[in-house]
DNA sequence: CGCTGACCCTGACGGC
DNA sequence: TGCCGTCAGGGTCAGC
């Protein structure tokens, strides 16, 4: 679930129903994510007015005048809103209870996902040192060129740490790298700087278009069990292994780059 | 410093 | 039916 797109449809989805929004209880079932949710996350959250539901990265940051909770969502995490009356399901972790009868309800099989409390002004770790945010002018081809140079690992690897650009998960560097005609093996430090910028444009588009697909499911954060799988068809070559190109009929190539499953097509990529 | 692989955890799925 | 291995959209971290 939680690439880029879908934080951000999920940033989107719960806004408007936090916003301005006083926190009445937090109630925190499992503790042990990713790291272990503060103790005192509960008594400095509770009483908070949510003043902006903002994104950098795959993070969330729900601000409030005492400071900010950071939530990642992590492979299997999702940020639901709920009857306060629902009773928690299986691997509904966090509750956050507002006036009003309204919660947010935290859910996460895999327990990869994070709450985390910052300070106002705290500078996090995990934040310091990310790259630019994909679809911000800060983000384009010369800096995936510049910053390339010298390196060896492979483009998609490249393209999929956090320190060079942030929020291309594994599906939209296999569907950008496509697009783009590169082959997601080749050595980062080899490649031009005008396949470079077309990689860039590539990486906006296919987020750009995914945030807009992950628009249609807005209405599934209030109160449904929304379940994507509604971009899946548009997928040219992520989880097409060994299924023909969409453009040239070859059949797809499958590999594992990084831990990371990767298709391509020989054909239309080099 | 750059890169690779192990690891965190549960669940779904295919083969036997 | 069950057991086992493999894989899954995230990221950090140790070690070479």
């Amino acid at each position: 679930m939680p690439e880029l797109p879908e934080v951000e449809t999920t940033r989107r989805g719960v806004e408007p129903h936090c916003l301005n929004q006083v926190v009445r209880r937090v109630i925190v079932r499992e503790a042990r994510l990713r790291w272990p949710v503060p103790d005192q996350l509960v008594a400095l959250l509770s009483g908070q007015v949510i003043e902006a539901v903002q994104r950098r990265a795959k993070y969330l940051l729900f601000r409030t005048a005492a400071g900010s909770l950071m939530v990642h969502l992590g492979m299997s995490g999702s940020l639901r809103l709920v009857d306060a009356t629902k009773p928690p399901g299986r691997h509904d972790h966090i509750d956050i209870l507002f006036d009003g009868g309204v919660c947010l309800r935290y859910h996460d099989p895999r327990r990869f996902g994070c709450f985390l409390w910052l300070a106002p002004g705290d500078d996090h770790p995990l934040l310091r040192n990310l790259g630019p945010e994909p679809l911000s002018s800060d983000f384009d081809g010369q800096l995936l060129y510049r910053r390339s140079r010298g390196r060896k690992l492979a483009v998609k690897s490249f393209i999929m740490d956090g320190k060079v650009v942030v929020g291309v998960g594994n599906i939209y560097a296999n569907e950008a790298l496509f697009l783009a005609g590169i082959r997601p093996d080749r050595a980062a430090g080899r490649i031009s700087s005008a396949r470079y910028q077309h990689l860039a444009e590539n990486v906006k588009l296919v987020l750009t278009n995914a945030i807009a697909q992950g628009g249609t499911t807005l209405r599934d954060f209030v109160g449904g069990d929304g379940k994507p799988g509604y971009f899946a068809q548009q997928l040219l070559v992520y989880g097409r292994g060994g299924q023909p190109c969409k453009t040239c009929g070859s059949v797809l190539q499958e590999r594992r780059l990084g831990q990371r499953s990767s298709v391509y097509c020989v054909t239309c990529q080099h």
